[in-house]
DNA sequence: ATTCCCATGTAAGCTGTTACATGATTTA
DNA sequence: TAAATCATGTAACAGCTTACATGGGAAT
């Protein structure tokens, strides 16, 4: 059992879904292929941690609607209460351009970070779209009992750390100007 | 070459160092271990990216201190240049954690929250400790000529992110209250 | 006509973690 | 006396990415 196991494990406590549709929710804070989901969702299905039923479709595939057994709440609750805290990992190759910023010309470096801060405000502006629409459900998303409560908490977690990254852009944008404003002549 | 070649190549940019001293350095941006390091750093030893000196010590092992060559500054130019920007990963279990949160007891959520509080305020400490020092030196970091300029940067970006982080663990905590306060008889 | 979406799966190869191995010096 | 720090390396394994494979329907 591994991170992955029970990050669909708790995916599926909230609803069934096929491996497709779990491939796209874990986009949320656990980027995996289908060709890592697929086998592992059978693995899981012969532990009995899950259940699938075939759901024939016509004009596209069948499909597996993976359901989550009576086992599988208990091994994921077993998980969140016993595993200690893991580090968190980051891999981002902009961070390892932006430490190496000073090799190349302000101008590209800005460059870099205006296409950081486009594809951010995308991403903030489809977030601020799913919160709003969690927000209109009729069972009110940020109550604890809400089936939606802990992916509510996700979603304004990423919003806030999509917002603060743009404001750290901002701040950081005119410390490359500086250096374009320094070449005065002295005379 | 991969992302952490680059990564590697980056850090040599700054100034030399042993595999020892990059693996520690890493930690902020790249995390590796120092079983992946060492083989790369020989690679690209191999490739005429960087070159090492042997240096002697007494009461310590012996250590290799790698520099950066004029072809691994080109490459690694060329690179933070010409490579499209590529997708970002988080893996933190904590989150799957958060997302099926309604499944534990509120008090065990609470605590899953505060300790992941603890171990964040710590971090912003150290954080703000390393900036303190980076402020502290002659040739201004603020500045895009300084050669700590880009690590600066880093630094700044991950103090605004766990700070925020840390704002929205006290945003959510009154959450679990609320679901507490409820039972109260209607009589 | 081409690309995208749906939907599942396998295979090859690269990336990353954990454990093994060594050994003196310093700190708790 | 036990653990941590410095310092480098290898081996085995687990995790992950990219590519291959299939195929109808819808959108551009």
């Amino acid at each position: 059992m591994n991170a992955l196991s029970y990050a669909l494990l708790c995916m599926l406590a909230r609803r069934p879904c096929s491996g497709y549709e779990l491939t796209k929710l874990l986009q949320l804070f656990w980027q995996a292929q289908h060709s890592q989901i697929y086998p592992l969702l059978a693995k899981l299905e012969k532990d009995k941690l899950v259940t699938f039923e075939l759901v024939g479709q016509t004009g596209k595939p069948d499909k597996k609607i993976y359901s989550i057994t009576d086992r599988g709440i208990a091994e994921l609750k077993h998980w969140i209460q016993n595993q200690p805290p893991s580090m968190q990992l980051e891999r981002d190759e902009f961070l390892i351009k932006v430490y190496a910023i000073g090799l190349i010309q302000p101008e590209a470096a800005e460059g870099l970070f205006r296409e950081r801060s486009e594809a951010l405000a995308a991403r903030r502006s489809r977030l601020e779209g799913e919160i709003r629409l969690m927000e209109a459900e009729e069972l009110p998303v940020t109550d604890f009992a809400s089936k939606q409560f802990g992916r509510y908490l996700l979603y304004q977690r990423k919003l806030r750390l999509v917002s603060e990254e743009l404001d750290w852009i901002e701040w950081a944008l005119p410390l490359f100007r500086l250096s374009r404003v320094v070449p005065e002549p002295k005379a």
